[in-house]
DNA sequence: ATATCATGTCTACGATCGCTGACAAGTAAA
DNA sequence: TTTACTTGTCAGCGATCGTAGACATGATAT
């Protein structure tokens, strides 16, 4: 599942939360962190740290992938996709 | 690729930062973050906030995927893959 | 040699994280 | 009803984030 904002990820977490475990206590006790962490990250806390994340995701039986932006909206201005940026990058003479 | 720690995410950032922009100062710039919380992100901060991540991620064009782990180290405890814990819930009589 | 970068490393400092502990609302059984 | 449980919310607090700024090193030139 493709996740863009911290909101996808708090839905996906939930989701997965309440198939495997009984209760936000339950999964937070086995992540070690606290109830309320937990509650907030649910709900999309952007604030959380990955590394807390990356604990949680692997209690749940999950991993993160990186993937290419399939909607390039990559930089605002009209820049094309991420090659371009490269050859753009690579043909520069100087470094402005 | 997988994303299993964060030097995992570091060293990926890292690989993609350098073929597409110029500098650390150039992405900190335009993800709107400082130098050194890129340094630091780029060797492995755990404590890096997810929603600056996926802002970081996405200027550098890559967005993030869930999928289940395929090397399962779920559960510290003799405990079964992530399916028999579905099952388990299931079958318990209090299900709250 | 001199100049110019990029990167890594420090020191503060304000802002905010994640925690504990409590409480209320809602649900579901006994 | 009463009891037990889950979830959301709140306040307070120590610990830590992310930042600005400065400095040293190494590389790449001129």
């Amino acid at each position: 599942m493709k996740i863009n904002t911290s909101h996808d990820l708090g839905s996906l977490i939930r989701d997965r939360r309440t198939k495997i475990f009984r209760s936000q206590q339950e999964l937070a006790s086995r992540v070690g962190v606290s109830r309320l962490w937990i509650m907030q990250l649910e709900k999309g806390k952007p604030t959380a740290q990955i590394g807390l994340i990356l604990r949680t995701l692997r209690e749940l039986g999950m991993a993160l992938d990186a993937s290419p932006l399939q909607t390039p909206a990559p930089h605002r201005s009209g820049a094309a996709a991420v090659n371009l940026d490269h050859i753009i990058k690579s043909a520069l003479p100087a470094k402005p």
